[in-house]
DNA sequence: ACTGGCACTCGCCAGAGCAGAGTGCCAAGC
DNA sequence: GCTTGGCACTCTGCTCTGGCGAGTGCCAGT
């Protein structure tokens, strides 16, 4: 059966008073609080159906009702517009962000500002190398068997690697090797790296052809292979936020997985378009997480995408305020990236 | 009145019992877990002693007696020896810390390992630029009026920095700049470079002068002033180890302080020499860590010292084993620097 | 199709009673 | 004088109980 208006209505007010108070909403205090129209016994008729389409249910007998994951679900997909920010929250975002003095900072300052916005835990993915290409490769001489690899990308990373060489070089031809070298990568996409280092070495004379060998495999492991994503995380005191009896089980596994790198990754870093992704309890991949919601999107100069960024919560969280918090940072930190 | 040998043996029985068992160590559990060739009644007459001068105390009337903060200093400064590392955590540390590739790498397998070995949150710090030397410094032009500094210390650290100049500058110069640089400045140490960066912009050509010094402001704020400490973090999800009941109230603010970069160079980045620091309870500075205990150590190349580490655990810790694990810890990372 | 009424279920709370652990003190013993 | 066994006492934690209240499902009436 199909449910009529009333009926999301209901679901839409138990989200709402649900997320506000934390505690289970029952028909009476239901019709007090919104203006339904009809009398508690309506509403318990269609909390009944509610509850049989597996959207609401009841904790035990004798207490209200409780959105399931499927009740979030249908309240964000189809009963919720994205707030507004308000004002307030618009010179918060501006404040925090502008005298970002390089990428790292600017990193650190938007996981902060998302963590203390939303009330939630928040993660910003570092632009992805994948997704960058290389401005500028510089070869530092270290001794005359080392030399460290500083590559700078068009997102304003920046790696660099120890690169230990079979034979010693003079220092001269280093400056000879950073010339090559920047001459063919400079301006590529990291992605299509691999069968230009390949050619580097391959058109390198016969002396040089082992130690050009020895900076590609460096080179490809460091940009491509290991290709390492970064990430910054803040604000997991906010897990202790809201009754805590509710985390007294999952706290542990939660911050178990926040330990995780590539699960960090998986949340956040998965993303292709620019479209917000929310994630609810059970639609989680990762077991540790079945009992939070994920709200990411990606952000980027322009239209392009280099990274993702993100918040987790318990399902029970402000859905249309988050989303539209995640949305406006992640929007604000693509036009700095934009200016540089 | 002095403790005689017994009473002493008494606190020791009860640090160990209530460390292995979390519950509060009655009279009679003692004699029968420990020799101590008395009866159950001395025992108590020994502990109301130890409880009139503060060295443990009862959580309530009729419970068994709990070591106060004082009772753990007391423990550790007489009453304990360090525990050897058994030959299985030798060969963890071994294996976890080998093959690291550079100096992030370094520092995230030894935060990561230590939470694991001790079971509490790990911090380790960044060899501190203070306390390091220039090895290089490399101006990569990024477009004609900016360029990115590049500082690589002999610790290993690489920080980099944005300049931008003022008036558009060829790329020759900035040739001619990188040697000027890192003939002044290459081989001394961090703390000494004011003066020589000051020197640098007055010796400079008249028309060079103002991109020189504001490549100079840019580098005394890197380096020097705003002098970035960096921390790595790892095991807070240990904090919920333990009866969760103790961290109820605490857990919050231990999370709190755990953001605080801050805060967290405050407990371990203070080390002058490579004495193990032990900061039990009320002796911790912080407000929210009052709670806990700190055990914190200095590392570095040989007997120098560049950046401190150390666990944040409960009170109610293994003091020998923590203490014998972080040294340990510290002197392998220590011996790794040496080789670079 | 909605509403008011009513019986029913069940979690929560406070109070009582009980068992157990642990203490402090005292008088006796080495 | 230190140590010991004995004993009365205190207090927590557990369980059981009954009463309360919130909330429901169902039904008959409009």
């Amino acid at each position: 059966m199909s449910l009529d208006d009333r009926k999301l209505e209901v679901l839409r007010a138990i989200v709402e008073d649900y997320v506000a108070t934390q505690e289970p909403v029952g028909s009476k205090a239901l019709v007090e609080r919104h203006q339904l129209g009809v009398s508690p016994a309506t509403v318990r008729n269609d909390m009944a159906v509610l509850e049989d389409e597996g959207y609401i249910r009841q904790p035990h007998t004798s207490a209200g009702r409780v959105p399931t994951d499927a009740g979030y679900r249908l309240f964000v997909d189809r009963l919720s517009r994205v707030k507004p920010l308000s004002p307030a929250e618009r010179r918060a975002i501006e404040r925090f962000l502008v005298g970002a003095v390089d990428l790292d900072d600017v990193v650190h300052r938007t996981v902060r500002l998302l963590a203390q916005l939303t009330r939630h835990v928040a993660v910003v993915q570092y632009p992805s190398l994948a997704r960058s290409a290389v401005r500028h490769l510089e070869l530092v001489p270290i001794s005359t068997t080392r030399i460290m690899l500083v590559m700078i990308a068009d997102t304003g990373r920046v790696e660099q690697r120890l690169v230990e060489l079979p034979t010693p070089v003079p220092p001269g031809d280093v400056t000879e090797l950073r010339r090559k070298v920047n001459e063919k990568l400079a301006g590529e996409k990291l992605a299509d790296t691999p069968p230009l280092v390949q050619a580097l070495v391959e058109e390198s004379a016969p002396g040089r052809r082992s130690m050009m060998a020895c900076l590609a495999s460096v080179l490809l492991e460091t940009l491509v292979e290991r290709s390492e994503e970064r990430l910054a995380l803040a604000g997991t005191a906010n897990l202790t936020r809201g009754s805590f009896l509710d985390f007294q089980g999952t706290l542990r596994p939660v911050l178990e997985a926040l330990e995780e790198e590539v699960i960090l990754l998986k949340l956040i870093g998965e993303v292709e378009s620019s479209a917000t992704r929310v994630r609810i309890g059970d639609e989680n991949e990762i077991d540790n997480l079945r009992s939070t919601s994920v709200v990411s999107t990606g952000y980027g100069p322009g239209t392009t995408i280099v990274g993702g960024l993100g918040v987790l919560g318990p399902t029970r969280m402000d859905y249309p305020g988050t989303i539209a918090t995640v949305r406006a940072v992640a929007r604000y930190v693509g036009d700095l990236l934009a200016q540089n």
